[in-house]
DNA sequence: GACCTCGGACAGTCAAACAG
DNA sequence: TGTTTGACTGTCCGAGGTCT
C-alpha cells in the first residue's frame, strides 16, 4: 500500500547539485581573515537597500586609522598581496566584469582571483570564495539578500540546492566574514585593517581597465615587475603607487623596517603555505591568538566547520531492509544496499505513519516589531554568548550549526521577507571591550526565533526562545 | 575487515498559527 | 490568502560491539 508520502508527487529536483562544490568549498578558515575586498564592504552591505545604523564597528576602527602605533605588518602585507594580485590577476572570476559596489558585497569573485594571483599566495590552496565565485550570479543577486532569490513559500520549488545555485556565497557566511571582521577590527581598535583601507567598494572597473591602469601607472613610475612587488624606501612600488592612486589617503605607508620584514617574510616563504600563512595560522596572528578573542571563536568554529559534510540526503521512504539497519537506503528498489546483502526479495517501501491532526499548539512566537530591535541589539551586549538567557556555552556550540555551511544557505535569509542582519562589534562596550549588536534591517522582516536560525532546526527551539 | 546494532542527530513534511 | 512556525516522523550517521 501506498503511503500519503509515496502518493505525493515528487517535488522538482534541480538539475545541476552543486552541493559538492559549493559547499565543501565554503573553507570558512579562510573567512576567519575575510579578503580585503570583502572587507572593503562595510557590512551595511547586507543589504542591497543600504542600512543606516550599527556601524559602530567600522567606524570605530575607521577612526584609527591614521595610528600606527599597532600596526600589523602581516596583514597589511595580506592586504596589498591581495589587493595586487585583484589588480593584475582579476579577470574571468566576475561575469560582467565588474565588481558592483551596490551589490557585491562580501565574497566577491575579484577577490578571489587576487587571492590565487597573488605570487606571495601562490601556493595557499585555492580559495573557497574563488569556488563560490565560479557561480558567482552575474548580476550581484547573491548579495541580495533576501529578495529575489530565495522565495521560501515551503512549496519546495526553491531547494538548498536551487540556492546553492544562485547564491554563491550563503548570506550568513557572508555575513560571518562580515562579523568576524568586525571582530577583528575591534579586538584591536589601533589596527589600521584593510578593510578600513577604503571607505567602500573601490571603483575597480573591468579587468582591461585595471591592467591599463596598472600599466600606465607602471610607466610611469618605472618600477613595475609584473606582479612582483618591489618596495623602496623612497619609490613605491607599482603596487603601492596603484593603492596610493586610488586610496591613497587611506593607506598607512609601511616603514623601512616594516619592508624589509616583509621581504623576510616573503623569502621564508611565510605565505606560501597554507600552514604559514596567517590565514590559516590559528596561533601566530594577533587577530586570532587573543584568549577570549571573538575573533578567536570564530576561527575554531570555521574550522569545525571546514571539516563538515555537505547536507545529508535523505531518501522519502527507505526499504525495510535500511529502516531496520539504520542503513542508508536509495529510491531504487531493491536498493543498493539490499542488492549488495542479497535481500531484494524484501526490499519494499516502509509505510509510513499517517500525520495526526487536530493537534492544539500553542501561540506561535513571533518576532518583536523592528522598532524594539534597537533596544534588543543593546541587551544582546556584550557578548553574543550572553544574548540568549540559559542557553551555556550558546556561542561555541550552537553558532556551530549557525555557521554550518549546510544549513547557513538556507538559513535565516531564505525567506522572501528576510532581512539581513547587521552585525557589529562597538569596541566600547563589554568587559572585554566587545560589545555584540545585530539587528535586522528591514521592517518587513518576520523572522523566524533567532533559535531556528541559528540551529536551522526547530529542534533547539525551545532552548533559545526568548519569551 | 566486514557486519550488526542502535542512540540520537539530522532532514523533510505539513497542519496550526499568524499577519496583512 | 499567503507565510511562518514548530511538532512530528522518518532517515541514517557513526560509535561500539561482534563475528569471521
Amino acid at each position: 500500500m501506498s503511503t500519503p508520502h509515496q502518493l505525493s508527487p515528487i517535488k522538482q529536483e534541480p538539475q545541476v547539485k552543486q552541493e559538492p562544490l559549493s559547499q565543501p568549498s565554503v573553507s570558512l578558515s579562510y573567512h576567519a581573515q575575510p579578503s580585503i575586498y570583502q572587507q572593503q564592504q562595510p557590512y551595511a552591505n547586507f543589504s542591497s537597500t543600504s542600512t543606516s545604523s550599527s556601524t559602530t564597528g567600522s567606524l570605530t576602527s575607521f577612526q584609527n586609522l591614521t595610528s600606527t602605533a599597532n600596526y600589523n605588518l602581516p596583514r597589511h602585507l595580506m592586504a596589498m598581496n591581495m589587493q595586487h594580485g585583484a589588480v593584475s590577476g582579476a579577470s574571468a572570476s566576475t561575469t560582467n566584469g565588474t565588481n558592483s559596489a551596490a551589490g557585491s558585497g562580501a565574497g566577491t569573485p575579484v577577490m578571489a582571483s587576487a587571492h590565487l594571483s597573488s605570487n606571495a599566495l601562490s601556493s595557499a590552496p585555492p580559495s573557497p570564495i574563488l569556488n563560490n565565485s565560479l557561480q558567482y550570479h552575474p548580476n550581484g543577486a547573491n548579495s541580495q539578500f533576501g529578495s529575489n532569490v530565495n522565495s521560501n513559500s515551503n512549496s519546495g520549488a526553491n531547494s538548498p540546492y536551487i540556492q546553492h545555485q544562485t547564491y554563491t556565497q550563503s548570506p550568513y557566511q557572508q555575513q560571518q566574514q562580515q562579523h568576524s571582521y568586525q571582530h577583528q577590527n575591534n579586538g584591536h581598535p589601533s589596527d589600521p585593517s584593510p578593510s578600513n583601507y577604503y571607505s567602500s567598494s573601490p571603483p575597480y572597473g573591468t579587468h582591461q581597465q585595471q591592467q591599463q591602469q596598472q600599466q600606465q601607472q607602471q610607466g610611469q613610475h618605472g618600477s613595475g615587475n609584473g606582479s612582483h612587488v618591489q618596495f623602496s624606501s623612497t619609490a613605491p612600488s607599482p603596487m603601492r603607487q596603484h593603492q596610493q592612486s586610488q586610496y591613497a589617503p587611506l593607506v598607512p605607508p609601511l616603514s623601512e623596517s616594516q619592508y624589509a620584514q616583509y621581504h623576510q617574510l616573503l623569502g621564508s616563504s611565510a605565505f606560501s603555505s597554507t600552514q604559514s600563512t596567517p590565514y590559516h595560522s590559528n596561533h601566530t596572528t594577533p587577530y586570532s591568538s587573543m584568549p577570549g578573542s571573538p575573533t578567536r571563536e570564530y576561527q575554531q568554529l570555521n574550522e569545525k566547520q571546514s571539516a563538515q559534510k555537505p547536507k545529508r540526503r535523505q531518501v522519502k521512504n527507505a526499504c525495510v531492509n535500511c529502516q531496520k539497519a539504520c542503513k542508508k537506503c536509495d529510491e531504487g528498489r531493491p536498493c543498493a544496499r539490499c542488492i549488495k546483502y542479497g535481500l531484494t526479495d524484501t526490499c519494499v517501501d516502509s509505510t509510513r505513519k499517517v500525520r495526526k491532526k487536530g493537534i492544539k499548539r500553542g501561540p506561535y512566537k513571533r518576532r518583536p516589531p523592528p522598532s524594539q530591535l534597537g533596544s534588543a541589539s543593546a541587551s544582546t551586549t556584550p557578548t553574543m554568548r550572553n544574548a540568549v538567557p540559559g542557553v551555556v556555552g550558546y556561542m561555541s556550540e550552537p553558532v556551530t550549526a549557525l555557521n554550518s555551511p549546510t544549513q547557513s544557505h538556507m538559513l535565516p535569509f531564505t525567506s522572501t521577507a528576510g532581512a539581513p542582519l547587521e552585525f557589529g562589534y562597538d569596541t566600547s562596550g563589554g568587559p572585554s571591550g566587545y560589545s555584540f549588536h545585530s539587528q535586522r534591517v528591514e521592517s518587513s522582516y518576520t523572522p523566524p526565533s533567532y533559535a531556528t536560525s541559528y540551529s536551522g532546526s526547530s529542534v533547539y527551539a525551545p532552548s533559545y526562545s526568548m519569551s
